[in-house]
DNA sequence: TATGAATGAGGATTCATTCAT
DNA sequence: AATGAATGAATCCTCATTCAT
């Protein structure tokens, strides 16, 4: 009996089987089988819903980074200011979400695959585009053209840099603190970059 | 042929081997007749030398922070002032040798696995509590203890940020403009965290 | 294609092909590549069925004891006085089917392994207590206990040593040759530790 | 510096170590460098006295028996009667040495070899025809040539029989139990198959 | 839609042997 | 006489993929 609507359901459970795998297993013993079992399901259903393993972990990759993003947009959307919405895009990729376990791990596992397989580059350069486009745009709401790109690549590698070391550490990380160093500098980039002409002012 | 000293030399070539291979195969598909070969030797020598291949990688791994170890102690050696060690911090993680492609894809290949390999996870903490040391020592030269921390975090996430998003992106990257983002954020960070007594001198 | 029932199917075959090779390439030598090629099946089957190639040894020689076990109990069921029963366990060690080249190869090795093989011994053991209790229990039936004890560790022994010096002559053996061995010293081990009582009455 | 007769000394190590190897390791993990490294040499010494590996098993089982051979033509020599022949028979054959560990793990995965390899065939099956012909003629010192034919045998088979299962329980052995039961063993059966002329007498 | 039996290629590992010194 | 570096064949095991049902 042909059950109707499953492909969703099934795609979900082996998306989510699969980053749970990563996690405890390790990227190098993530086995299809593994991730089948996991998920209560039979082996062959991954060539089923993803044809084969590479489909299966672009497929992750690509949950994880729709997640996020969604995430950014839903807090760039009820930014109201363009500082609130740098602010957001620091609190969404710094998220408690992106610090759990499961999380770091497949995210960190990715991009050691990231140079060697072509569909997962293109899955990261895409999420990466969107997020310097984002803090770009805001940027230049309050700082001119070439300040405005420092302080969007500034953030970007800060954001990177806070969550990678946190996921490299293998702890239990703090999002709280991580967010609190990104908004200070923030803060002084904001201030030591903001245009002469509003400096004057306040003389 | 029990040629005497070959121990280095073979050690030695199996290691570039391996750091070859994982550029051009990945890290996922670099064996140990892939590496051997590209050494020139047979696959049994690696048991010879390294017992198995985890003690490869684990030594291909241990010779990548070394090196870089190695880079930034001489430099820090020739750095007159906490200003200037601070800033041979970031010329020695962000140094032209870093960004080559073999380098880039070990070293991202190899954060892929610390959280599932203990040996390497302890390379990995190792090599990063000597450099947070290395920070915090020069920074509490220059500002209060509390503001040294700061510092010495934003710092190390910064710089570990610029090399991961240049490692990430694939393309050909330039150190320099990677070095100049993070030398700018020292200054502004010194800058704004100085003790409030040295500002007011200036006044 | 997942045909139903085909695990003792195939479990069978493997054991089959084993007890072949081990005769026919010696126990060394029997590799799973070899085994199944034997069996007309893939080399994966093995782990499929047995986990490993432990494991397929391991069920092989429990399937000669399991069915060594069967012709005794087959033979005791049939016994109608504790001399018959007695009789039954020599027949049954000493039947001709435990002199076929591929029985004597096979049991010859796996004894070769138990001292180094828990499981091995684990199944040798179970066997070896059965066979001894069911010696026990019919000697006492017909003499006082500490004869008894003697007559079946003597019986023990004996049945082993016949038939090992056959498994290791390596020549074609005649199991009746052993058994009527065996039987003539059941006779005179009987009459000779019959109790005092009984001889009295013949005086 | 060629140090003369070093040969006899390095043979008689390395057989040693093979011994310990088969007993601790297991005859299926006894590997040359094991061997080589408990005897203190390196493994090329092998090929050098032995020439290869099967070589230097088949010195350790000839050892064995040599040793063994030996227990027994002393015990001979000092036995008086055709009896206390047969009684040599069983207490060198049974005797505490043949009870230790590492020799019953030695013969018995030698036993398990002998099916499929000729020399190590022709070693037993050497020394189990010397044994017999001493049972055989001290026998017929005693009784009728048929007689004498059963008696060898079924004390050929009680000796392997009794020394067997205990090779094979893998406990702590008591050697002077199984003396006790062949002693007996062979008292009854001298008594049964004497001729009639000496159970005539005794009337 | 889903299963899981079966395959067979791939790769890590082990190890006897060789041989220059 | 002795070493131990080096080889490469052999083998076990893993696992993605296929496919009949």
């Amino acid at each position: 009996m042909p059950k109707l609507g499953m492909q969703p359901i099934r795609r979900r459970q082996l998306i989510d089987a699969t980053i749970a795998s990563i996690h405890e297993d390790g990227f190098a013993h993530t086995t299809i089988s593994g991730i089948s079992r996991r998920a209560g399901l039979s082996s062959g259903i991954v060539a089923h819903y993803f044809d084969d393993k590479a489909g299966l972990l672009e497929a992750t990759m690509r949950k994880l980074a729709e997640d996020l993003r969604r995430q950014l947009v839903e807090r760039l959307a009820r930014a109201g200011s363009p500082e609130a919405r740098l602010a957001a895009i620091i609190d969404a990729n710094l998220a408690d979400a992106q610090f759990t376990p499961e999380i770091m791990s497949a995210w960190l596992s990715f991009w050691g695959q990231v140079r060697h397989s072509p569909p997962l580059a293109r899955i990261q350069r895409v999420y990466r585009q969107r997020m310097m486009s984002d803090l770009l745009h805001a940027a230049k709401l309050l700082l001119p053209p070439e300040s405005a790109r420092r302080l969007a690549a500034g953030m970007a590698a800060m954001i990177d840099g806070l969550w990678m070391q946190r996921a490299l550490a293998g702890e239990r990380a703090k999002p709280a603190d991580a967010r609190a160093v990104a908004h200070g500098y923030l803060a002084i980039q904001l201030a030591a970059l903001a245009p002469p002409a509003a400096n004057g002012a306040e003389t």
